[in-house]
DNA sequence: TCTCAATATGCTTCATATCGCATATATTAT
DNA sequence: ATAATATATGCGATATGAAGCATATTGAGA
């Protein structure tokens, strides 16, 4: 229990969530939104996978996560609190907007440049 | 914001606020309740404090910490949703039962006894 | 003023977490 | 089989966090 709170104490790991409760993404699509490195994005997402906040599947050569439907009833109130408080956050609306824009593709830059957001 | 969340990683300070949203409480309760030594309970409350989750204030010789009155109406109700989160484990309902038993005495050991809870 | 109870804090040690980078794995397409 | 994309992972370095213990601070009372 414990450790779904520590999962939940880092900053990109809550943008992370707050970004699956939207709607589930791919790597590709969280690094492009947030503008980190594929590893980050990678570590962070298999530490709340750990914890059992979110699931992934792979579908191709990408790989899916969104927030795991087994959660309890209670985790998922929590969680739409959290979301609600999460929100008052100007860093995390930039971010959501930055997602609804469906993430136009970077340009340059030493980042991967994935396709999967067709 | 992350470091609210970072303050509720820790057991002991779940514990310490799940025991604070039931009543406000001094440190010599909290130890004796958690029954973990003095030092532990001043630094965890301390963190908390000083993520603005709880507030304290002096009565004579000791200081009593409770719920800061000043968080949102969205931290207010994420609280309440972790709450009952919290309240699904065992030893959080353990903890809650020796806390309305009063927290009778306990006999001798290497701990300080205190006298606050008349 | 001296003592004691209640609480806070400084310091060292040990564990854990994060970063950054390089590399490995898996899947698709050629 | 080869190449390329998407993702995961191992490792060294650094930073952060908690435990434990000793000590400092503060207030009440004799």
């Amino acid at each position: 229990m414990a450790d779904r709170h520590k999962a939940l104490s880092e900053p990109m790991r809550i943008m992370i969530m707050r970004l699956l409760l939207e709607r589930e993404l791919c790597v590709c699509e969280i690094m492009r939104v947030l503008e980190v490195p594929q590893y980050k994005v990678s570590k962070h997402v298999a530490v709340l996978k750990q914890a059992g906040l979110v699931r992934d599947w792979r579908e191709g050569t990408w790989i899916h996560y969104e927030i795991s439907p087994e959660l309890s009833a209670e985790w998922r109130a929590a969680l739409d609190s959290m979301k609600k408080v999460w929100d008052t956050s100007r860093d995390v609306q930039a971010v959501l907007r930055r997602l609804r824009r469906s993430v136009p593709r970077e340009s340059g830059g030493a980042m991967i440049v994935c396709e999967c957001a067709k």
